[in-house]
DNA sequence: ACGAAGCCGGAGAGCGCTCCCCCGCTCAAC
DNA sequence: GTTGAGCGGGGGAGCGCTCTCCGGCTTCGT
């Protein structure tokens, strides 16, 4: 808890505009509140005194009569029975992805006026993060959450905050969300393999806990079987590139033969590419490496990453857009956008 | 702006609380704020009604009255007369140099139940941002600005808004700040060079409009003249890993005997180590690189980087303290915190 | 046993804003 | 000339909370 502000020389309110103006209250905060119906000439003499005061509108106050914040929180789920090597802040904050979505959405947010709380919602911060919105201390929120059994967008249902989820929810749930289309992004990585001619194609997926993990696997393993693929190896992973260096390490150990790898983000594809550099497999030559995300790691990695690309930040815009219009119609019908994965061609694979 | 919540039920006051426990509002308020003078029963009866009604303060009511809003604002500001290949929100949420802010801040932060707005201050944005700290929304600000000639540090002084800095001010400024031995940094990098018997330092600088350029640069200087070199060569690059490309290409083609590198910051080594490979240069055997900071990509590349580590973290964690003491106490005199950098030694130099 | 000295709880006055209602003016219509 | 509609502006009532002040009660000293 801070304590107060100094005694300071107070920020002056509307009251003491309003007489400096020689008007009343209600003019000036229909002057600040642009309704039409207030004289030209009024308007003009307000305007000058809230110049000269300095007046600027106490937030406080008016959201309490408002019942409005215009602040939006970015709360970032995670159910926490994994074990990760790094700190959870540290993990996501390094994560490219949630840089991305935060940029996707500060895209729509800002021009509107709308600020953003940034939360990190690890198991023993829930209850906090819960109270924290039941106090109205946003208008809304963009929940970020890839757990299947993440108990928070739920809870945020029960609640009655408006919110988008960043995925398909682990179940049904009147609550927009966007998406992209997972297994077409798996397939593609596939076609991609078959149409090269590799015969031992693996993956490093996802978490089988997220929904993301789950559907990029199910839908590389599908589009193989349609080529007569009854079996296709795979090692799951956290996302992460140390996580994915090391299941691309166990999975080549397994199945030597492999000569072609989807692997489900390319911060993990990075690892993988380390990985089969140290057993000395040539990439593309000997091993075919597609990632998922085009993030700017895959440019960063040599050779550049062949991956799935999936608009990160135009979908964290449009969730910023779904939030705002279900901020605006709380009674809408929730609605869901699927974006198109398409597959970018770089040196891997 | 966001229209008003539905007609939705409204949440229980501190009224009804009371009414239901048969006590005063004082009563649960002071119950609510941990005073210590409620005869214990009572307090019993105020939680047991605050349970029953799922009462929760009301954040703008509260913030009305105490002026306090529990919630900070991270800005990070950029002056905007340099060029980038990338927009802004891109640019700044990409580099894992602001993650690492915000994970640091968080850490500190979270614990004392405050909260952070997050807030790009390009150019076109500045007034805005201004506008938004005047209202009061957030106790203080924790700016993370490196342009020596940022007008933002100044205005947020005159302001009178609790605010730290992430660096030295470029002109001084009764304002806390955090910052790192930029020029120790630099000196460990140059006598690494030195004493694995390099003939040809080179540097890849930061931009030089920032005290954190600037300091590098002059720190690497210096050492190296101690050693005799009157000379160094230096190409400033923006911080990214394509200019830092760019500039080791440029510095190459330039000076072609270069034999060791020092990359003011790890992005930039890590586009530095694609340009001297698409030269054929063996690193370490033919150019020698370190890099600054120790970002997660010091270990992602081949080889593992070598860098001048500082805790950014760490810092990040310090100015969040250091503004919670500010708040607290706004006529403390302003301090400063200065970490050490350290050489990590890995494959690269 | 009586008065002084706590101690604890309640009532009331705002914090700065919005919004509703009403008043007074102007202008057109009858 | 009177009425009624229309419109711009003012006053008042809160929004939900904290905090100061005050009064009644207990407790202790003498």
């Amino acid at each position: 808890m801070a304590a107060p502000r100094p005694p300071a020389p107070r920020a002056p309110t509307l009251e003491q505009v309003a007489e400096y103006a020689g008007v009343s209250r209600s003019t000036v905060s229909r002057v600040i509140n642009q309704v039409s119906t207030v004289d030209p000439e009024l308007r003009e003499i307000v305007e000058r005194a809230i110049e000269a005061t300095g007046y600027v509108p106490n937030h406080a106050a008016r959201s309490l009569v408002t019942r409005r914040t215009d602040s939006v929180a970015l709360v970032v789920s995670e159910p926490a029975d994994r074990e990760f090597a790094e700190p959870f802040l540290s993990r996501i904050f390094t994560d490219p992805y949630l840089g991305r979505i935060t940029a996707g959405a500060l895209e729509v947010l800002r021009p509107e006026g709308i600020h953003l709380v940034i939360m990190p919602a690890d198991a023993p911060a829930r209850q906090q993060v819960l109270r924290y919105l039941r106090q109205g201390h946003v208008d809304g929120v963009l929940l970020i959450s890839s757990h299947v059994a993440d108990p928070l967008p739920q809870q945020l249902c029960d609640l009655g905050v408006p919110a988008v989820l960043s995925a398909r929810p682990g179940r049904p749930l009147p609550m927009s969300y966007v998406d992209v289309e997972q297994q077409t992004g798996a397939r593609l990585a596939a076609e991609r393999f078959i149409a090269s001619g590799r015969k031992h194609p693996a993956t490093v997926c996802g978490p089988l806990d997220t929904t993301a993990g789950q559907d990029r696997l199910a839908g590389f393993r599908s589009a193989l079987a349609v080529h007569g693929y009854a079996f296709v190896p795979a090692e799951p992973a956290d996302f992460t590139r140390a996580g994915g260096e090391r299941a691309a390490r166990a999975l080549l150990s397994a199945y030597p033969e492999t000569d072609a790898l989807f692997v489900a983000n390319d911060l993990m594809a990075e690892g993988a590419l380390q990985a089969l550099r140290d057993l000395d497999r040539r990439i593309p030559e000997d091993v075919a490496v597609v990632g998922f995300d085009d993030s700017v790691s895959a440019l960063a990695c040599r050779p550049q990453l062949t991956t799935i690309r999936q608009p990160i930040e135009e979908m964290a815009a449009e969730m910023a857009r779904l939030l705002l219009a279900r901020i605006r119609e709380p009674d809408g019908r929730p609605r869901s956008v699927i974006f198109h994965p398409e597959l970018v061609e770089r040196g891997s694979a």
